[in-house]
DNA sequence: GTCATCATGTAAGCCGTTACATGATTGC
DNA sequence: GCAATCATGTAACGGCTTACATGATGAC
């Protein structure tokens, strides 16, 4: 599910294959997730089985202009492109594009209320994609959760030191992320001109 | 292998039927595993194939003092048992126990080159069965890893707003653990008199 | 005697990991 | 031509989740 949400999620800023979408999710901030082929392949197997994304395997006429400058700077790439005898697109096989309902879904994936915490990360990376209000909601749920739980961590008192170290970690833990979650919120607050929505 | 460090480290500290270990195993400080009875039991199983742990079903005969008391108070649980007519110890079948080999086995999970993020805190919830020394190798090498993560941590550079809270919050998140290292490795550099070994 | 809890397990399905197999493209 | 990288997949295996089945004990 987490993969899920991290393949609709890259697919959603530009169709890509599956090569290139395993390595934007492994470019994601903070180590997210990491996906192998293993894992990949099959899923997006199953993601064009619902119809999410489709596949389409450019044919002896590939696509012209990549829009998509990737690593690579744009005028390397250009030079690059020229410089070979084969008017190739770097493109070989299946190029997967997220489709309507694939983004309809995408949406709900995004504000799901989680439970697993690897997954609230991944919303956020991806919530460019949501509407500014429900944007809100997804951060300030969060933001409750947290501080629910920080007031609420607690553990047998029979507890050994180094658990009880574990314990004082947890806490720390769930106030950095506190913290960081009420600068997004008051961020929101006040759009900021210069970097709003992608 | 994160449930089996759970398991052995939980009945390092005593033995305990397999219901227990699952308690034990939850209230573990920071919520750091949920098992659920469908894998416990099974690793459990497995864990008795490679005879890391042995289990006894105590017969007609129950043994007759409890060495630990659990979650309720001694007296508490004497009153009990006392109360009751048949001379039960609280312990109907499998009771687990771990093995020589088992405890082998722990101390080289305990020391254990960890990538999975999971498993450090699962390494400290039982490193009170280390040597001192082992031990504190253990935090150290930790916290390299972490400062190495802290320096190292990167993004491509065309990244979104949110992508670039990820990162953030990645660098505080990192930057609180390394903090509480520190103050671990501290604490293991001048032993407290009170809080020593279990 | 009935209900909640304690207690142990099995089965189906899903998903992820690792390893393997294959082939195209590009740089040198 | 050859090696490295790009690129797509399959197969085997293991393990986790969820749901189901079963039964004992204790409280009332």
């Amino acid at each position: 599910m987490t993969l899920e949400l991290a393949i609709l999620g890259v697919l959603a800023g530009g169709e890509l294959h599956g090569y290139e979408v395993k390595k934007r999710i492994q470019e994601l901030p903070g180590g997210i997730l990491r996906a192998s082929f293993g894992s990949l392949y099959p899923a997006l197997g199953r993601l064009e089985d619902r119809e999410l994304v489709k596949a389409a395997e450019p044919e002896a006429r590939p696509r012209v202009n990549v829009p998509l400058s990737g690593s690579l700077s744009g005028e390397a790439a250009i030079f690059r492109s020229r410089r070979t005898k084969a008017p190739r697109s770097g493109r070989r096989k299946k190029v997967y594009a997220i489709s309507d309902t694939g983004r309809d879904h995408l949406e709900e994936l995004l504000v799901a209320d989680i439970t697993d915490d690897r997954a609230f990360p991944l919303q956020v990376a991806f919530c460019a994609h949501l509407p500014a209000a429900t944007r809100r909601k997804l951060f300030e749920r969060r933001r409750n959760h947290i501080a629910e739980r920080l007031a609420q961590r607690s553990s047998p008192t029979d507890i050994d030191f180094y658990q009880q170290a574990l314990l004082e970690r947890h806490g720390d833990s769930l106030a950095t992320d506190l913290a960081w979650l009420d600068r997004l919120i008051e961020h929101e607050q006040h759009p900021d001109p210069t970097g709003g929505k992608k």
